[in-house]
DNA sequence: GATGAATGAGCTTTCATTCAT
DNA sequence: AATGAATGAAAGCTCATTCAT
């Protein structure tokens, strides 16, 4: 087993903080928590991030980072937009419900606070590989007439408010069924509310 | 000047502390910040909230009950299900707008810290006037035809999802317009996911 | 029903506080907790006792006063010593069982707070009604030459040692037996410990 | 100078507690009193023992521990059981005369303050080294017919509580002499009262 | 005498961070 | 790189006591 580099440390790190951070709260989260679950001592996780601040912050940009690149390549498949929605949907709730810390981690630890992220994650930098994606799948899809070319926020509010949501439901497992059972209902309000006037 | 009672008191504790949550966070403002801002003493606010937790769960209820009622008035009024849809968004809007502490309370501080509202708030018992208002309005929308009869949390999660996933952008002041200008486009995606099929 | 007098009153509240000292210890009982076990408000309370220590000392006197006085009836009982040391056996732990405060009161309240008690019972001057009765009862027992002349504190250790001791271990819910008992082992064991010599 | 290890670390801080809780009481002792007395930070203290009940039980046990020992040595000698009585007071008298800390710590602290020592010290198990050497004692004597065969707790509750008066009335400053020149009047009480019948 | 809201010092405990080894 | 003991500021909470009514 070869020794892991610094930059395989510091993802190991990361991915252990997250699972803590949105299992638990990122201020009921201590570094020894996640040292502990990491089998490292305090001093040495140091080393790797200056503080937890830091951590938070490099983890959000890792998710988004992540999840952009699982929009990407919805976004350059050769199908229409209501199949990409429902991909897009089906990608996100596949990952909410298989390795759920990466959306909650979004929802409850990077958008509820805001005192953590507000020096270095200005406007949406840190979350820009996530969010350019979804610009990008619905720009082309005004492009290709699939769309209605309205405000970009009001549709991207939608989007993201609407899966945030469901999400947020899954967790409080205030849901009766599974995420993935809602799938198509929600694929197809989506739909509805984003598509030209006078389609059905 | 007449004396307060205890419960306009504990009224204005309340609202005293709602606002420091909702902009500092829950675990970022403390005892002492809460009582320095209500002109109080640390001790003297135990008597009227045995604890933190307490208080922010009295907190929740505290705007579920006000927010149900704002809703409860647009579901009493003789309107067409559609126009229903623009007063839910304009009041949640506006209210988001002008008094931001209550929507950003629920977002921010309920919806993010699990485990401060886990006991006491189980299942929605903390917000349910609030969910049962909304339960009304869908179900009375669905019995007069007026929207499809879908799954309630497809249909919840796409309502409050979009509105809250809007007021935190606002919040995050990544939207270039004021909340109130989204009013109409909002209302009319929203519509469109709800409505029955080949209605225009 | 007459209007209670102050010094009835006083009484009331000391045999209150003395069932909440001795149950729950001295630093753990609060004012409010003996205020509303007497169903008075705080306030008042401190319109009969000026402070807590002041309240705990004056119910060490009263103790002392109500023991001393049941030990005098047994001093002028006219009896042999050995039966009279019967009888305070008898007399503390019929008192231990049934109304076990006082006696807790004594060893886990008054001995062992010293710094409640340092200002104000300097000495034995808080339980001298108590102490005085037992010197008696040894002078005159030494005089009738029914017991051996020795040392006072030698004798008067064992004697409330002993019966400390063994109250004690029924507050722990460690003897096996009620208290009583033990009654007849321990005033021949007492005995035999202080008659004089060569007698059976 | 070496560097301590930490379970030499987690002794010091147990004489040093010892030492404030039983002069000041367990109460009236705060953390920062024993780090001070330490020369060590607050935080510091609890890389040792998680609160203050958790030192408070190690240090009842600590003591149990020291005092069974001496009591063993005792039983271990080829001595008459007369001569072991004469042993027991001395030992526990010059302990108490020496390092008054532990004899009024075990008095004091561990019997007086049942909540603090009702999680985790049931029955008695916190003090089951020392007592068990006593019962040792006792069980020896009887055999070797040298005491009389009589109910464990009579005669158990006249040694340490006799004992244990007289600490205290040395406590007080009430006794007139030093607490060794009462060994041999008090060593003859407790042999007169548990020696067999007829025997002088 | 009676009330109980108000005070504020002080308690136990936590935890991000540092640093000697 | 790695360790984990050490720091100390600051948190939540308690409670004897006061005082306006």
């Amino acid at each position: 087993m070869a020794k892991p580099t610094k930059e395989e440390r510091k993802e190991s790190i990361m991915l252990g903080a997250l699972k803590l951070f949105s299992r638990e709260g990122f201020y009921t989260t201590t570094i020894p928590d996640i040292a502990k679950a990491l089998n490292m001592s305090v001093g040495n996780m140091y080393n790797y991030f200056k503080s937890k601040d830091i951590l938070a912050k490099e983890i959000i940009k890792y998710i988004s980072h992540y999840l952009g690149q699982e929009i990407r390549k919805i976004n350059e498949k050769e199908i229409a937009t209501k199949e990409k929605i429902h991909d897009i949907v089906t990608i996100y709730f596949k990952t909410a419900q298989k390795e759920p810390e990466m959306i909650e981690y979004f929802l409850r630890v990077y958008l509820s606070n805001r005192e953590v992220f507000k020096d270095g994650c200005e406007g949406m930098i840190c979350v820009s590989d996530f969010v350019t994606e979804i610009m990008i799948f619905f720009e082309e899809g005004v492009q290709k007439g699939e769309l209605r070319d309205q405000d970009f926020f009001s549709a991207f509010g939608l989007f993201m408010g609407y899966l945030g949501g469901m999400v947020f439901l899954h967790g409080e497992k205030t849901l009766p069924e599974s995420l993935e059972w809602y799938i198509d209902d929600i694929s197809y309000n989506i739909y509805q509310a984003l598509k030209p006037h006078h389609e059905v």
